[in-house]
RNA sequence: GCCCACGUGGCGGAAUUGGCAGACGCGCUAGAUUCAGGUUCUAGUGAGUAACAUCGUACAGGUUCAAGUCCUGUCGUGGGCACCA
């Protein structure tokens, strides 16, 4: 294809321009910024400024990536284009931008090849990492390279090992639900001050004193207690590659590298207590902005189920051996038949009858000597033995056998199961295949539903002992009553329970974090852990020359015998951490790099995560007294809610002062001195009615609990911003306040009735995202459906202002880490949170996956298929612009789409056009006969030769040219709110097919039209403003800056509005004619007008009209009989 | 098996609260420019018809003046979980 624009010299010649200037560099609040810098321009600041001085935040992130020596594919860049454009339009827009990038460099494939050559994995890094530098240099990406992070640099994984020693440190306290250090879990009675009250033995022998007893119970109490603790665990073990796997690396029983066989071995391992969160996990889901289907692979993961324990007490065996079974259905506790045990249940030896111990023996044996594979493979066939013994059921006093079996798993529940076959899927099909008894004890709602292996909600029967019956009852309340008694007679509790297990945390690998623990001996010669000081941070792998497993299973780092033996006589740990390690946390160290002396600053925290940070402080009026009002919302609510009376009652809660006063002025263009500010029950039934239920979640908003109306006077008195939003349907001016408040966003009315009050209208929230205050304005509650539209003028559109989102504030990447990276880092920060070093729970507050690039041929890309398609030869040919736009257009960012290379000839065409919009053909002539016989480095200055098109003028634009811009503005704008790059881009392309044709081209539309591709097409972008600026210069200091700091342009509403609009005009529904009419024409204008119609006579005439519909605006539709 | 998402031309995909189906791009057809190819420009392009009519958003129903959009059922595709009691 011919060259459509010298892509090949205006690409190099504005990243070199841009990293030159440092462009991107975002500035944390303290540091110096340079009275040069175009950012120093745009916001009239520079030197060192505080937080509240620089303008607000955005953080932009994607997913750091593995430098994997096969360079990047097609994938990478998009995600990493959208997030570029975002951040090109958020700076444009006057955010300071955080836009960083990094390396996830430790993993598996690296210490492979330096098993295989010998090459040390730090060169085998270093060499990817410069290679994928490059590469996503030459996309012109905004990244701030000053904070770009590398997780195997000892600077970086020092503070990867100081969070280790913050999790080996902490405990969690159930009473708080949340960590803290561990000086504060109080020891059991038995252990408490008995210490210091023994004498240390004298004769100095090695012999345990009392108090060293009692000190090593101590240690083991704390140790069993830290987030960070020592578990037996099983493991996937690779013999051939000497090393644990994680669950991810083995794929059907075998190891993703090599394909080799992987076993279940048991093996000592440090494992994060992550199950202690499992709750805030699950719950705080909720305020974040994530997708649907994202939210809901993570509660899968999480696993939560509610029911019940349930004591079976053994018969004879054993006197005192009781079984507890976890069941969801405690309802169907009259249907058990049988209890199954987990083969590896430690009841089990106990309880099997001696002439069954052969057989059990022997089934625990089969048992075990299955891989996962095959007990998941085999799962059809149940299998299991009858142990001998029974148990007794404690609602009916029946005798139940015990039975092992492996569809029962020792590590979820309490590891046993009370066997209900009429209504367990399970059960049913192991009483079937073992002659067990099934008895129903639900039956089905619809009598036409076999009652055998019914699973679902119905109603109790059969359910009658002799203390206690549900027989009748529907199964919640049957479950409610059941365990209500059992809680009683203390033969069970209510109980929850997590698939989630405890994250197992190392590897026997070399190229890893090295823990920062060593091992010590007791007095009774046991070994004991213990922490390195934060001083001996960061702790160095040692340097070794083989990089295999050490003889006996042992890690590689066990083969550096001085760096494992140190001179007291203890040793280091020789596993390493996993690669999830150093990713959990890499976002926190991008606020602040650079940092020696913590992970990050407090400062740089703060603004970055933005939890604190308000933009603009509103002055609150005096009013009740928190203890007042709770007394009298309490009051107030009961009335609402409960009575339904109709007396009208309220609560006058403040009254409006004048510094407020003021403020609201400035918001809404009231005055509103001396107003009362109220609550009637009428508005908090309301609120309690239509936004407290569930059905809010299908508008995309929360329900309003009690606890958020009796807010209401906190979230006016705290607001993030207030703004006029129109009128209601009765007239009324509505003033909406928006607080953001822990990851949710709420909004709040007032309305303003006559002269003296302000009455609570409603209340409404949602989850946290990164544009709430263009979200807010066209929220779907019932009262926005009832404003007319009229009310809302584009003046106080125009006047939404920024609202600062806690954390970050778009997090882009893959789908394959949607559990456990995410979950990682969830749970990572929740501890920082909770230990005081960051200031928000939650840590990605809007996250969108990218959906996969395919083949050519529809299949997903890979080098067997011969389907690769490298960015490196697509860049070369059509140039990183056109690459960029590609990826964007392609469809929807979410979406799995196909690869098509025609395509993304199609949009270089499009920036072919866009050059032709602007150059003059005869200099482009010129200048590539002079490039054709230049010598290399001398081709971008022939750059300059290329001129504007003559077509360009400093005339005003005309009304239709307006028209024209401001519709692909207002396009482009909204389209980039919701993360729609491939309709921005098709807007675009509409303007240049429309500009193309201009006789004339005002400078001015075409400076608007340059800072709405610059985020897309930042080169061409920028290599044609200079032009403009240097053809066309101006006195206008907004537009002499630097492209990537020009102001976003805002559209125009009032420019959009046609004289005359095109009405469709339908009868029966059917489109029959189009008139043009005018755009304020009444209903009945309208009406007339389009019985007028020739076209719609001929299908009306002789019939009857029934009715007419007439929408302005939108269409009329005439129907006849 | 369970959970979730999604089905629109030859292809990728557009379609505010239900209101002109197919924006934009690819591909294709014809013409202009060109020795020619490529490029660029112009026109056309859901099916159907000479032109209308008519039919068209996986399928079958329903609600409505009006359905790609809402409701019910069926089929299909993709993703996740998978003996989690």
């Amino acid at each position: 294809m011919r060259r459509q624009y010298p892509f090949h010299l205006i690409e190099p010649k504005w990243q070199q321009f841009w990293e030159k200037q440092q462009s991107f560099r975002a500035f944390n609040p303290g540091e110096e910024i340079p009275a040069d810098h175009p950012f120093a321009h745009r916001h009239k600041i520079s030197g060192k400024v505080t937080a509240t001085q620089l303008p607000p935040k955005f953080y932009i992130l994607d997913m750091f990536p593995y430098p994997s020596g096969a360079g990047l594919h097609v994938g990478h860049p998009e995600g990493y284009t959208a997030t570029d454009i975002l951040s090109r339009y958020r700076r444009a827009q006057g955010f300071n931008v955080l836009h960083p990038m990094g390396w996830d460099a430790f993993g598996l494939p690296a210490e492979q090849y330096a098993i295989k050559t010998g090459q040390h994995p730090r060169k085998t890094t270093e060499e990817n990492i410069a290679n994928f530098k490059r590469q996503i240099k030459s996309l012109g990406f905004s990244y701030d390279w000053s904070r770009e992070v590398d997780t195997t640099d000892p600077k970086y994984f020092k503070w990867t090992q100081w969070i280790f020693l913050k999790l080996y440190n902490s405990w969690f306290n159930p009473e708080t639900n949340k960590a803290e250090p561990i000086e504060t879990l109080e020891y059991p009675t038995e252990l408490v001050g008995r210490a210091s009250s023994r004498a240390d033995s004298k004769d100095g022998s090695s012999v345990a004193s009392p108090r060293q007893d009692i000190e090593d119970k101590r240690r083991i109490y704390r140790h069993s207690r830290r987030l960070a603790y020592i578990a037996e665990a099983p493991v996937n073990w690779c013999e051939e590659l000497g090393t644990v796997l994680a669950n991810e690396e083995v794929i059907d029983g075998k190891s993703e590298v090599g394909g080799f066989p992987v076993v279940r071995k048991p093996m000592r391992q440090w494992m994060l207590r992550i199950t202690a969160y499992a709750e805030r996990l699950l719950n705080d889901l909720d305020g974040i902005d994530w997708s649907h289907s994202l939210k809901e692979m993570q509660r899968n993961w999480i696993g939560r189920s509610e029911g019940a324990i349930v004591e079976f007490e053994v018969e004879h065996s054993c006197q005192d051996c009781i079984i507890e079974v976890f069941t969801t259905r405690p309802d169907t506790l009259f249907g058990a038949t049988y209890l199954v045990i987990a083969p590896d249940h430690w009841a089990v030896d106990a309880v099997t009858f001696n002439e069954q111990r052969p057989a059990v023996e022997a089934y625990q044996a089969f048992a075990a000597g299955k891989s996962d594979l095959e007990r998941t493979e085999l799962s059809k066939e149940k299998t299991g033995v009858f142990t001998g013994a029974y148990a007794i059921n404690p609602v009916s006093g029946k005798r139940v056998p015990i039975w092992i079996a492996d569809y029962v798993l020792a590590s979820y529940g309490t590891g046993a199961i009370m066997a209900v076959p009429a209504h367990d899927t399970r059960d049913f099909e192991f009483a079937k295949k073992f002659n067990l008894p099934i008895v129903q004890v639900v039956q089905p709602p619809d009598s036409k539903i076999d009652w055998q292996g019914f699973t679902d909600d119905g109603t109790s029967v059969n359910s009658t002992g002799p203390e206690i019956s549900i027989a009748g009852l529907p199964t919640p309340e049957a479950k409610k009553k059941i365990t209500d008694w059992l809680e009683s007679k203390g033969l069970g509790k209510k109980t929850i329970n997590y698939k989630l297990r405890d994250w197992l945390f190392s590897r026997q690998r070399y190229w890893g974090e090295p823990f920062p623990i060593i091992w010590k001996r007791n007095a009774n010669g046991n070994l004991f852990h213990e922490a390195l000081p934060e001083s001996a941070l960061p702790l160095m792998p040692p340097e070794l020359t083989d990089y295999k497993p050490a003889p006996g299973g042992e890690p590689p780092l066990a083969r550096a015998k001085d760096w494992v033996n140190l001179p007291d006589g203890s040793i280091r740990e020789t596993n390493t951490m996993p690669q999830w390690a150093g990713s959990c946390w890499y976002y926190l160290r991008y606020l602040d790099a650079q940092n020696p002396q913590s992970f990050v600053g407090n400062e740089a925290e703060n603004y970055w995560l933005g939890a604190r940070s308000s933009t603009q402080a509103k002055p609150a009026s005096p009013g009740l007294s928190k203890a007042e009002w709770q007394q009298k919302f309490d009051e107030l609510y009961e009335y609402a809610t409960r009575n339904l009376g109709n007396e009208k009652r309220f609560i006058h809660f403040n009254t409006v002062s004048e510094e407020e006063a003021a403020f609201l002025e400035t918001k809404t263009g009231f005055k509103l001195t001396g107003f009362r500010r109220m609550v009637d029950h009428y508005a908090l039934r309301h609120i309690d009615v239509e936004h407290g239920g569930e059905s809010e979640r299908n508008r995309g908003l929360l329900p309003v609990t009690r606890d958020d109306l009796a807010m209401i006077p906190e979230i006016i008195a705290t607001a993030d911003d207030v703004r006029y939003s129109g009128k209601n349907r009765h007239g009324l001016d509505v003033i909406l306040y928006i607080k953001r408040l822990n990851g949710t966003v709420f909004y709040f009315e007032e309305i303003r009735r006559a002269n003296d009050l302000l009455a609570a209208n409603t209340l409404y929230k949602k989850p946290a995202t990164g544009s709430d205050a263009t979200e807010a304005a066209s929220s779907d509650t019932s009262e926005t459906h009832r404003r007319t539209k009229e009310n809302i003028t584009s003046e106080t559109l125009k006047n939404k202002t920024a609202v600062t989102t806690p954390g970050v504030d778009l997090y882009v990447g893959g789908t394959e880490h949607a559990v456990l990276h995410l979950l990682y880092a969830r749970f990572w920060h929740k501890v920082l949170f909770d230990l005081g070093y960051v200031s928000t729970p939650e840590p990605f507050f809007k996250l969108v996956n990218q959906g996969l690039i395919l083949g050519e041929d529809g299949q997903k890309m890979s080098k067997s298929r011969g389907n690769v398609v490298n960015p490196d030869d697509v860049m070369g040919e059509y140039g990183a612009d056109a690459f960029r736009l590609y990826e964007m257009f392609m469809g929807p960012l979410e979406m799995v789409k196909p690869w098509n290379t025609n395509g993304v000839a199609g949009v270089y065409k499009f920036l072919g056009r866009v050059w032709r919009l602007f150059v003059d053909e005869k200099s482009e002539t010129e200048f590539e006969q002079a490039e054709a016989t230049a010598e290399m480095q001398r081709r971008g200055e022939l750059l300059e030769k290329i001129h504007l098109s003559a077509a360009i003028k400093g005339i005003p634009a005309s009304p239709s040219q307006l028209k024209t811009l401001h519709t692909c503005i207002k396009k482009v704008t909204e389209d980039l709110d919701g993360l729609r790059f491939n309709t921005a881009i098709s807007a675009m392309m509409v303007f240049v097919n429309d500009a193309i044709a201009w006789e004339t081209k005002p400078v001015s539309v075409l400076r608007d039209f340059l800072i709405l591709l610059q985020p897309f097409a930042p080169h061409l972008a920028e290599e044609l403003w200079e032009k403009l600026n240097i053809e066309h210069p101006t006195s206008n200091t907004e537009h002499r800056i630097d492209l990537a700091y020009a102001s976003w342009p805002n559209f125009d509403a009032a420019l959009l509005i046609e004289n005359e609009i095109e009405i469709p005009i339908q009868v029966n529904g059917k489109l029959r004619d189009k008139l043009v009419i005018l755009t304020n024409a009444s209903q009945d204008e309208l009406q007339a007008a389009a019985l007028a119609s020739e076209k719609v006579k001929s299908f009306v005439d002789g019939k009857e009209i029934k009715k007419i519909i007439v929408i302005p605006k939108k269409l009329v539709n005439i129907v006849v009989g």
